[in-house]
RNA sequence: GCCCCCUUCGUCUAGUGGUCAGGACGCCAGGUUUUCAACCUGGAAACAGGGGUUCAAUUCCCCUAGGGGGUGCCA
């Protein structure tokens, strides 16, 4: 079991849950859970003062809806505070940290002062070397990182390949705050080794970052994980993905009604290939999913392919899926609420009969409700311009003697309604368009809809009935 | 400014020292059809630029340009 995956999810609840973490959730989740290995989240909340409940409990709700399961309980960073705080001191005692005294003004103005002659913002190490004992008065020291200032720190990463950093461009960073709480940087080498994570996969805005943590892993003799930095996901104008660019929030994308499947297939393929395939379902991924097949340039966010894949995931659903994924989607819209109170139990029923001709032409579960209004509707129905446009003068009268010719049938199944329309356009000399069309405005009040006799027959005798001789002239 | 990364059709990408540079989304045209989808057929569409290396570069090296990330007592 040496050999075994671990790897982990490890957001910081400062913000929600966004496409970029969907990702790298997905592949950690991805690379652990297809070689049978452990995926772990954890939150990193070390920054007390930006954490909040809402943003865990969004990343939490975005994972679940995802399909994205970890194992154990989510960790939370800052309860390893004591741990962290002790790997700290023990640095200290072995000369390998050093305690900072300068204060916030102090650091504000060696930056400007290195700007100013063109150096390198970082720390300048003035307590670096210097005694405690020169400390001011009434200072608490934050502890720093005595980083090593020669020589070079080389990162193997699985995706951007060898990286070199020089040493001297890495500088002394905070190991624990003045006020004694612990960095990010500290709890993420000490939490990633003590929970045993094998591969740290996450976005390539950490590769410095992975450097800083390779010498923290090198003072505290400990073996580094394997890296895999991915670019990070850009929006339509290629700039960095952020709120301009709209609905970004994971949960935007379930209320938009595209299917977790579809999604992860999407995010997937965003980034990482195998071959020419595009569709590939969860399991297949499971399968095939490695670090190898990870591009190293950013990729922009495309919803039209996003769509394309929702719309064979819509089709492949099974129909009570649908149902189902329906009525937990329509709390989520503006209009859900009042549309879900008009559907009653005959509603549901029809709407899993028309199911197979609405999956059929929707690319989101939202495009599928709108689709699915006629089955709802109440008469008289409302017709659309075009549908109004339909019912002209002659489509009226032939909906009229088409009604007399329905009314006499003796069962009301596809068969015989399809049997009783084409008889009667072949009759009257028409094409079955210039009797469907008429029949579609009347019964849906729209020019689009599914197949017509499925139309029927999903409606019944009576309402179908009843709607045509709303609209026969 | 400094450090690091990236660059194949509009987008996601495959790919190799010699390929008609392949697929997918989207787009256009046609077919099928009771509408719309789906589906089928066809089409337009790319190796950022410049130097090398080589018999031969999209592929290897260098430079330039463009894009991105980092540069916190944020994560």
């Amino acid at each position: 079991m040496t050999d075994a995956v671990v790897t982990r999810f490890a957001p910081s609840p400062t913000g929600f849950l966004h496409i970029g973490g969907a990702r790298t959730a997905l592949f950690n989740w991805l690379y652990a859970r297809g070689r049978g290995g452990t995926f772990l989240l954890r939150i990193e909340d070390t920054d007390r003062a930006r954490s909040t409940k809402e943003a865990i409990d969004a990343i939490l709700d975005g994972l679940k809806w995802l399909e994205l399961d970890w194992d154990g309980a989510p960790h939370f960073q800052h309860e390893g505070a004591e741990r962290h705080r002790e790997i700290a001191e023990r640095l200290l005692a072995e000369g390998k940290a050093y305690k900072c005294f300068a204060t916030p003004e102090e650091l504000a103005a060696m930056r400007e002062k290195a700007r100013a002659e063109g150096r390198a913002p970082g720390y300048d190490g003035t307590w670096r070397d210097r005694d405690p004992s020169e400390a001011p008065a009434g200072v608490a020291p934050a502890i720093r990182f005595r980083a090593p200032r020669e020589g070079e720190t080389v990162i193997e990463d699985r995706v951007q390949g060898r990286v070199v950093f020089q040493n001297k461009d890495l500088d002394d960073l905070v190991l624990l705050r003045s006020d004694g709480s612990p960095t990010y940087m500290l709890s993420v080498v000490v939490d990633d080794h003590d929970m045993g994570i094998t591969h740290v996969i996450r976005g390539d805005d950490h590769l410095t970052n992975a450097a800083r943590q390779s010498q923290i892993y090198e003072a505290l003799g400990w073996a580094r994980p394997v890296f895999a930095h991915v670019p990070l996901i850009h929006g339509p104008d290629g700039a960095k993905l952020s709120k301009r660019h709209g609905a970004l929030r994971i949960e935007a994308y379930r209320a938009m009604g595209y299917l977790p499947e579809a999604l992860r297939n999407y995010l997937a393929r965003l980034g990482w290939s195998h071959g020419d395939d595009e569709i590939i379902s969860t399991e297949q991924l499971l399968e095939w999913f490695d670090l190898d097949g990870i591009g190293r340039s950013p990729a922009r966010f495309d919803f039209k392919k996003l769509e394309h894949l929702n719309a064979h995931y819509i089709r492949e659903s099974d129909d009570e899926a649908l149902v189902q994924r329906i009525k937990d989607l329509l709390p989520e819209r503006e209009d859900g609420a009042a549309l879900l109170s008009e559907i009653n139990d005959e509603g549901w029923e029809k709407l899993h009969r028309a199911m197979p001709g609405l999956k059929a032409r929707a690319k989101t579960l939202v495009e599928l409700i709108d689709n699915a209004r006629f089955l709802f509707a109440r008469r008289p129905l409302t017709l659309d311009p075009k549908a109004a446009k339909v019912l002209d003068e002659t489509a009226r009268k032939h909906l009229a003697a088409l009604a007399e010719r329905l009314k006499a049938l003796e069962t009301w199944d596809i068969e015989a309604i399809e049997a009783a329309v084409r008889d009667y356009a072949d009759r009257a000399g028409l094409k079955l368009g210039k009797i469907a069309q008429p029949l579609r405005a009347a019964l849906t009040g729209r020019t689009v809809s599914p197949p017509i006799f499925d139309v029927l027959a999903v409606l019944g005798r009576e309402e179908s009935l009843a709607r045509i001789a709303d609209q026969a002239g």
